[in-house]
Parts: C-alpha cells; sequence; structure tokens
DNA sequence: ATCAGCATGTAAGGCGTTACATGATTCA
DNA sequence: TGAATCATGTAACGCCTTACATGCTGAT
C-alpha cells in the first residue's frame, strides 16, 4: 500500500551520475546490477512517465537539429534522455538514509532440494548441478568485472561498484562450496 | 502469464509430509524456510481454496464430535486441515523433476550501497551494520538449526532440511565476510 | 533483403502484500 | 480483564512480467 516502488529509486540512482534513456536505463541495470536486481521496460517507462509527473526526473531537450525548416517532430521513435532533478535527489538522499531495508530472496532450487524427498535423488543431484552451472558462469563474469574495477578503486566512484561485486564474488563462491558438500551428503546417504 | 504460482508448490510440499490447516502451513513457512522463500495468509488462503478447486488438495472431514446431537455447525473458527491428493502429488514431482528455475534476489541493501556515492560514506556504513546485524541474528538461529539436525542426518527425510539450512549458513558467513571487507575498504578511502 | 539491436510504449493479467473483519481460547 | 495466539478469510491495491505494437538503423 505505501508507495514502496524501488525501481524509483533504482533509476533516480542511475541518472545521478548521467542523463540516461529508459532503453539506457534497463540496459545499466541487466549489464551492471542484475545479480542483485532486475527490472523490465513495462515497469521502467511507466515509472519514468509517473516520476516526471511527480517532478522527480525531467526531460532533457533533445538538440534542436539545425537543418530542418518543419516541424521538429516526424521522426518515429527519438531517444528520450532524462534527468534527475533537485526532489528527485532528495528523494533518493532521504531513500539512502533511510535505515528500513527489505532483501527478498527466493530461491526455487532451494525449495525445489527442500523438498526433494518426494523424488528420486537423481532429480535432486540434477537441480544441484543446473544451480552449480549457472553459478560458475555467473562467476566468471563477476570476478572479471572485479579484476577490472580493483585497478581503478582509487577512483572513488568506483568503490561502490566494486563492493557490490564483491558481494557477488563472495556469495557465489559460498554457493559452490555449498554445491560441492550437498552433492557430497546426498551421495553418501544412496 | 503462464500458471506459476511457487506457494502452490509450497504448500503441496507441505502437505506431502503431513496434512496441515492453512495456519499450520504459515508458521512452517516462518520457522523453517522463511531464509529463503516467504508466504503470506493472503497468498496461502486463496491457493488452497484454487487447488481444492482444481482437485490437487483435499479439505480433511474433521473428526465427528461425538456429544453433539445438533448441527456440527455453530463453532466459529474451526481448524481446516487440506491432504494432497494424487493429483497433487503429481503436481509437485512434475515440478521438482523440471529443470526451470528461477532464483530471484533483490537485496535493497546492495542497490542502496551501489548509489552509496550520493551519501554521506557514514549512511552506507550504517547500512552495512544494519545488515551485518541482521545477518549475525540469523546466522546463531541458523547454526542452532543445523547442530540439531546434523544429529539426524541418517534418518533421509532430515537430509534435505539440513542441506538448505546449510545453504543458509555458507552464505550468511560469506555475508559477514564481505561485511568486514566493504567495512575496510570504505574508511581506507576516506 | 533481412535480421539484430535500438527505442518507446501499452495491455492484460498474475502474484502478492497489507489491512481489515471476525471470533475462540489461553494465560497472566 | 485484557493481551497474545490461534484460526480463516476477504478487499483493495500495488508491482511487475510477458506479450504485443511500432518503427528506425546498421551490418551481413
Amino acid at each position: 500500500m505505501a508507495k514502496d516502488r524501488k525501481i524509483d529509486m533504482v533509476i533516480l540512482g542511475l541518472l545521478s551520475h548521467e542523463n540516461l534513456t529508459g532503453y539506457d536505463i534497463k540496459k545499466r541495470i541487466d549489464n551492471g546490477i542484475s545479480f542483485f536486481w532486475k527490472g523490465s521496460f513495462g515497469s521502467i517507462y511507466p515509472a519514468l512517465a509517473a516520476m516526471e509527473a511527480d517532478g522527480l526526473v525531467a526531460k532533457e531537450q533533445p538538440l534542436q537539429k539545425e537543418n530542418s525548416d518543419e516541424t521538429p517532430a516526424q521522426s518515429g521513435r527519438e531517444k528520450i534522455y532524462y534527468s534527475i532533478t533537485e526532489a528527485g535527489k532528495k528523494s533518493l538522499v532521504a531513500w539512502l538514509e533511510d535505515s528500513k531495508v527489505t532483501n527478498d530472496l527466493k530461491y526455487e532450487t532451494l525449495l525445489k532440494l527442500f523438498f526433494g524427498g518426494a523424488v528420486d535423488e537423481s532429480v535432486t543431484l540434477k537441480t544441484i548441478d543446473d544451480f552449480e552451472k549457472d553459478v560458475r558462469t555467473s562467476l566468471e563474469i563477476l570476478k572479471l568485472y572485479k579484476a577490472r574495477l580493483s585497478k581503478v578503486l582509487n577512483e572513488r566512484e568506483h568503490v561502490y561498484y566494486y563492493l557490490t561485486v564483491s558481494f557477488g564474488v563472495e556469495t557465489y563462491e559460498a554457493y559452490l562450496k555449498w554445491c560441492a558438500e550437498a552433492r557430497k551428503i546426498l551421495s553418501r546417504n544412496k
């Protein structure tokens, strides 16, 4: 009930660095933070519209094309850049300073594991293998990011990105450790 | 769009062990698997009703009270036990065997960290401290569970529960390790 | 020429939360 | 007597996903 759309904060946070289009925002989410947050066009565009109405973001005036004497429209899909307003910055800071957080985790993998008693052990082992494969792939990418970022840690802006990636590496390595243990225990009990 | 209500599987999984009321189901979720899955009454009761209509679960005939000559109703809130049907078991197994899983993680803590550049470092350090406090509390409980369960690992039914708890312990310990690292890096850059 | 990627948006509908309504029983 | 816990359910509403609609641009 309480207005709680976190996607708003993601957008404001990204816009606090640079002006972006809705499409850009989607790419930033997918490439940078997708391992702990997701967002779809169906949530981004409506959020941008709502926040513009609330004065938290503003459409950037596109540069006037000099060699056009007619109406500036007529083009189909044109980029719309958004910027964060002062009110938007205040809203972002208020959220950052609010100590209330909800970390909402839904591991379907663990759910399947928890109810593994209803099927043959091989089914559960397959679930673990699939999970492990995904984790290995993601972990490699995260490690690349981490290595790259560790070289520019002196620049303050990169520290926060580095720390989230580092979080990913730590948890994913814990996942792998657990996968090995789980496989051992399940095999032992055969 | 595709019918994908995971709460159904949680309920079917729990009912595959024993007959339960909606209230019991809520308690099982809260006490046993809340660190990787959540469920509210507002989702449990409608799911039970829908699954009963679909023949996946059935209302258990409550035992007839012997010393009641009148209509068996008249009592206000009476427990309603549900059992899993054969169709329900099939549905549960089909889900367990389906290799498609989605682990949906939303860490608001990491989101706040990622955008920490917009506020003073002390704010971000506070976010980390709060997170760490929660993790420590939960970890202690998980460790108790793990110790208790490790003693009954020979009984097959406990293995799956043990493994999910073990997952929790591994990841929570990784969280703590990360908290220490994060604090160090943030302080260093002051 | 056609496909992938760029780009913005809407529509339908599922899923889930919070708050509310109701009432019994147990315990301090 | 009053609070907490047990117990079932509904109502309102918010958030998000998926699929669809539309069309440009650049590379193969």
